[in-house]
DNA sequence: CATTATTTTTGACAAAGTCCAAATCTAGGC
DNA sequence: GCCTAGATTTGGACTTTGTCAAAAATAATG
């Protein structure tokens, strides 16, 4: 994100201390999750409510600066990558997420078709698996 | 599900009568939450504890004999329907969700490439759209 | 600087699921 | 058919993730 100040005025949206240090913990730790992000903004912030980081979050979200990935069996994620419509991989032994671009094509599965008189607006991909680590455990 | 009872014993799992009434709760309501499947396990059995359909549900989901999806902003819904690798359309304002065919080729998005080191069992595709009694109201 | 609408905070609350120990039941051997 | 061992079911407490609402604090404007 370059300009987190300018950013959030293109969208009307008062700049706070607290929305700043969101967007920056966004930033660095991308696909992390409420509880993560509130760890984040903490640290750069001082004190921030639980509260205000849904807040914010929510706000973001609804605003398009960030976006919202829900895994099965987790918390919902967060990222800052927005626009380029990639997928996940999500591992499904420890939870591991991992950016992947649209390998097949120019990302075929996202044509939006008219579907049971349904209005498409978008398509969401996640490719579950496990990760190189998980996969050296035996079990667990 | 043709034969719940012998497709437990196909999977070495006890036969009973909860697990026969979660099975055919869940082939009734397609798409049910644990919640929805737990009323009408209770319309079949009389009674069942919320633990129960819990346990079953996740005996079930290990074992494969039905597959849980979790979109966004809901409760797990779980489907009888399996094997098919069909993909699910959700209506962001009410929730609806419905089964679709991956309309594209022979789902393509599904090509299990190796990314990361991850090795991939699964690719879950979710459309997120408006459903047609939503598009009339004009908004809420 | 003062005003006003927006944000932030605090604390209570809700939904979805899990953990655990005790009671019950299924499957299989006799 | 009855008994035993191991698996399942139950009930209750608990956890996690997130929302609601009202009061206090703050940003942007003139």
């Amino acid at each position: 994100m370059r300009d987190p100040e300018a950013t959030l005025r293109q969208h009307d949206l008062p700049v706070t201390a607290q929305r700043l240090a969101v967007l920056r913990a966004v930033s660095e730790h991308p696909h992390a999750t409420a509880d993560e992000i509130t760890v984040g903004a903490r640290a750069l912030l001082g004190t921030i409510s639980r509260q205000s980081v849904y807040n914010v979050l929510n706000v973001l979200t609804d605003k398009g600066i960030i976006r919202r990935i829900q895994p099965a069996d987790s918390a919902a994620l967060y990222e800052d990558r927005i626009g380029d419509n990639h997928h996940h991989l999500v591992c499904r032994s420890c939870g591991k997420t991992e950016d992947v671009c649209c390998a097949v094509g120019d990302a075929p599965c996202l044509t939006a078709h008219s579907h049971h008189g349904f209005k498409i607006d978008e398509a969401e991909v996640i490719y579950w698996g496990t990760c190189p680590a998980c996969q050296q455990k035996p079990r667990e």
